[in-house]
DNA sequence: AAATATTCTGCAACTCTGTTGCAAGTTAGC
DNA sequence: GCTAACTTGCAACAGAGTTGCAGAATATTT
């Protein structure tokens, strides 16, 4: 896929199979993935560390997004174009307690919060925890 | 203190120096603690293992909820009486970029979202990144 | 197409976080 | 004070994540 390598290029990043590899996963399976998970669908081609430092990198470039968790740190794919300089994320994640998937709801936006004087607001997190329709 | 007695008999469970000292650390910062906050502060009394069964078993009786954070897992005091049966927190989490604390700002419920179709919510973490008011 | 500079990868080693089993110690209730 | 039930500390382990370094792969220049 010549998709892959754009997307890389964009963030000047070089082709390599592994971030290929790590991409595709992202783009394959559209929930959010632990390191975990990743070793699980690559383990056998690509080292621990190796795995560890793509999702770094990605993360920094702004291909992918961190979402907090009960019991863990997944990623997901970033939507709208991050970049190395801005995340922009106000969408929420809804993690299904059946399935244990955790989706990005892209279409669904956190309400605006009023804080109290001297709160300066940089970045919204909101996860909800639930049974997604698959398991309902 | 009788009050933290009293608390953990309300709970169920046994008076021990341990758990008295975890609770008032909770009472007397005002922040969400990580274990490693609290091995910081009692770690000399007691091991490292019990303070973890210690957060556990607050934590399965209603004592003290979970606090996500993008760096790891923190804890903190349930304000309403929280039980072994029900967790029910709607407030809001707020952490500082500058110092790296975290509050729960329970004046501050989570606005209602609205779902689509087939998504039962069962639990909401709302964490908002910025700088506190004392940074400020 | 070959040489070079730059960047990535794998390995080894390590740290930090969290868990489990078990024996010894402590608490609460009689 | 005695007993049953629970809690603690220790040791050992499992998992998550990081760092340094040498060798391999990529992009770039000529």
């Amino acid at each position: 896929m010549d998709q892959l390598r754009d997307t890389l290029k964009v963030h000047n990043l070089r082709t390599t199979t592994c971030r290929e590899d790590v991409l595709s996963t992202f783009i394959n399976r559209k929930n959010a993935l632990s390191h975990g998970d990743l070793e699980g669908a690559l383990g056998e081609n690509y080292d621990r560390v190796t795995i560890y430092r793509t999702l770094k990198t990605f993360l920094e470039k702004g291909i992918i997004h961190k979402v907090l968790d009960d019991e863990g740190l997944r990623y997901a794919l970033c939507s709208h174009s991050c970049s190395e300089e801005k995340h922009q994320h106000d969408h929420i994640h809804f993690k299904c307690s059946s399935c244990g998937e955790t989706n990005c709801l892209e279409n669904l936006h956190i309400p605006a919060v009023h804080l109290p004087d001297g709160y300066q607001p940089e970045n919204f997190n909101l996860l909800i925890q639930g049974v997604c329709p698959k398991c309902n």
